[in-house]
DNA sequence: GCCAACGTTGGC
DNA sequence: GCCAACGTTGGC
């Protein structure tokens, strides 16, 4: 069982939209950098719990719990000509990029960045750390309990 | 819209 | 295999 964040900009997919969405499940396609595909490809299980991250946005933040719902599977829209994702070099014989499903779990209070900046107990995420891009990164047991407290509790 | 930081590409 | 040029990310 391990933890991660998941970034997701919330014009193309919010939280609210896989709340939403059949099963509360969607595809997470699109994933185009190789350090988060092969976190997807090697270290993810079904079941593992998922911060699920609105960037590019005007209050950028975890905006729900989630959870990995799939083992890992061809990201079809690299196989797309008409897809802004479309890749020319994946072929169904050798794809290149996979996506798994997420499913939404617990909506707690919209937590947002600058919170998690200010909180010495996330300090050390991934996310945090100067220019990190990481759109998939690990997040530690203590970094996701300190997270849900916060994402349980009122605003301070 | 700016721009720092990072990732990818491709010539050599 | 180096590295300059280019493209992208994402907070501000």
């Amino acid at each position: 069982m391990r933890y991660w964040l998941m970034k997701s900009e919330p014009d193309e997919v919010s939280f609210d939209d896989v709340i939403k969405a059949p099963k509360q499940t969607v595809a997470w396609f699109g994933v185009r950098n190789y350090q988060a595909r092969n976190f997807m490809r090697d270290a993810m299980s079904v079941g593992d719990g998922v911060l699920f991250y609105h960037s590019s946005c005007a209050v950028p933040g975890v905006a729900g719990i989630a959870e990995v719902a799939s083992t890992p599977y061809p990201d079809a829209s690299q196989f797309d000509p008409e897809s802004h994702y479309h890749d020319p070099k994946a072929t169904q014989e050798n794809p290149r990029w996979i996506s798994v499903d997420v499913r939404a779990v617990e909506q707690g209070r919209y937590l947002p960045l600058t919170e998690m900046r200010a909180n010495p107990a996330l300090e050390d995420m991934v996310l945090l750390q100067k220019g990190s891009r990481l759109s998939i990164s690990p997040v530690t047991q203590g970094q996701w309990n300190a997270i849900l407290k916060l994402l349980r509790e009122g605003k301070r």
